[in-house]
DNA sequence: TTGTACGCGTTATCAT
DNA sequence: ATGATAACGCGTACAA
């Protein structure tokens, strides 16, 4: 197979290299004939450019990475995709990548900015425990979008945050709970999610309790310990049956992520326990798939398309520098919908 | 910020670039001590070698690319995750690269392969209308897994594929429903769908009502003209609504992938009929969602972990040579679940 | 408008 | 064991 350079292209065009350069790139200052010339046997010998011999050169290579820690979650799917249309419409390249549950992030980072010549990071879930000197050894901006709490020790112009308040809407949601007259209230929670957005939202789930003068019962905290993805199905399955076993009394259980409460529901309803009659159950994230379950589940809805969009522009505006870091958080939805109930 | 070289390093530590190398690629002539420091030095700086340089020099880059078409597809995300063990197993970099329903993934891996210099593609999903010569300018071997239906007129040596056999499966489903006394079948599948995977499902239907001497209605096909999302939830939400206004009769409803039944699901519900009392349901892929709907879906099983397996094994036998292009057919499951039931 | 020559950061080859 | 140097494919001053 014949791997053209633009050596080759120029030399069968009897032109200079510089020339199919100008060509490629749209660059003015070229005879359109030239240019036509060189543009047909391009395709003729189904040349393309060598990216890493450009990126190696060039400065400016219009292009960002989203790193993505926890795939599988249904609701960084949906970020994802408006993330790659903003890109499109700014005409940036968008670099996809998959951060494995140990793999550092940053370091990951780090290693992405130097192999492309990128502009910025986005980096979507995941916990956060990096130092600030490793933070600042990347040379470009870089925006956190859903991901939880990031230490108060580091400083925050250096890097752009976006996300709803876990802790409160979290909080909410359980206030909602504890007014339809709960008072047994379980919490699914992963417990590798401890350090990052889950312990948030235990928190507010805690906050909401504590303000209400309801004991916290620790047997009603349900923290999985096992080694499946946090946000999956099967994991609230089999994590709600665990609960269900030990016999624990509530009336109402609260999932930290749709995800979760999706197996929860289905884990409930193979104990024989009627979803809201008999047990509430509540989620968090608001995805596309809590409508379509039934009964649908009550949720706190992230605004998932203006979080998305608002990551991508704020990326881009620091990249043109027309502002500095910012910290944006968002008001999550309450979606009351047929999981919850008046207590029986 | 300063982002130092190989030269910086170099220099640092009093060495040549070469000996810097070395001790970065663990090459074997190189004294201990040189290298210990080196290391050190490069942690203290935080180099990260430039990819796009080593791209440039080197042969052997132990990547690959996995180009998924429809990345919102539920069932592709099993089998990314399954992919990248393989190749993590095999210390191979794995790129992944989401195309839009509207971009030639040809074209894609054209450019994949020249910017990072890997040795071979798994192309995920998606419909298949490429011209051979087309794929011959592709310079590394390439293996097609679940991607529906490849012309025949295309040379079977010059590619892989791994698939169920979509339209056998489809109709074993649909044999299954008029065992049950189903008669009136109705099928959801996606128009965008019509030249893939889709289609063979959507002919395996034809066959079998055509096998019992059932006649096939038009008005029970119920193709989706919508810009949704081919195998999304909400695609079999509208879709499945739309069937039941225009007042069709049927007994058994069969989508052609389980997010478009999850969809379908909930809109029987809305509708008041119960699924398996009033209608029988049943999908396709067998993803680990359909296990917690209520009630649980009826579904051919495909054996995702082994044909993710297979698909990369495949791939990197035929990169190392020890094979020729080989086209597997994998066996699906019924997975008979509670969405189904006798005729009423 | 076009061509020549240099350098981007790295690895591989060849000396030493 | 180590260092100098030539590529890799491309973009871009600079010269023509």
């Amino acid at each position: 197979m014949f791997e053209p350079t633009i050596k080759d292209i120029a030399k069968i065009c009897g032109v200079g290299v510089s020339t199919v350069s100008r060509a490629i790139n749209d660059h003015p200052d070229i005879n359109p004939e030239t240019k036509e010339k060189i543009m047909s046997t391009i395709r003729e010998y189904g040349y393309v450019p060598n990216d890493s011999a450009r990126n190696l050169k060039r400065v400016d290579a219009k292009a960002i990475a989203v790193l993505v820690k926890g795939i599988a979650n249904p609701f960084f799917i949906n970020m994802i995709k408006v993330i790659e249309q903003e890109c499109k419409k700014k005409h940036y390249a968008m670099e996809l990548s998959h951060i494995e549950a140990d793999e550092d992030e940053v370091d990951v980072a780090q290693k992405v900015v130097k192999e492309k010549r990128l502009r910025g990071i986005i980096f979507l879930g995941g916990l956060f425990s990096h130092s600030e000197e490793k933070l600042k050894k990347l040379s470009v901006p870089f925006v956190f979008s859903t991901v939880g709490s990031i230490p108060e020790n580091i400083s925050k112009n250096i890097y752009s945050s976006i996300s709803v308040d876990d802790r409160k809407e979290s909080a909410r949601m359980v206030d909602y709970l504890i007014s339809l007259g709960h008072t047994q209230i379980a919490i699914l929670v992963a417990e590798a999610m401890e350090e990052s957005i889950g312990k948030l939202r235990l928190e507010g789930y805690c906050d909401a309790l504590r303000a209400h003068g309801i004991e916290i019962h620790r047997s009603l905290i349900c923290q999985t310990r096992n080694e499946l993805s946090h946000f999956s199905m099967e994991n609230g399955y089999l994590s709600t049956k665990k609960l269900l076993e030990r016999g624990e009394m509530f009336t109402a259980l609260y999932a930290v992520s749709d995800a979760l409460a999706i197996g929860a529901l289905r884990a409930l309803h193979d104990a024989g326990l009627r979803v809201p009659e008999d047990i509430s159950l509540a989620g968090f994230d608001g995805i596309g798939m809590a409508n379509y379950t039934v009964p649908s589940l009550t949720t706190m809805h992230q605004p998932v398309e203006e979080m998305a969009k608002d990551t991508t522009r704020l990326l881009f505006d620091i990249i043109a520098k027309k502002t500095k870091h910012q910290h944006i958080t968002y008001e999550a939805e309450l979606m009351i919908k047929e999981s919850t109930a008046k207590r029986p």
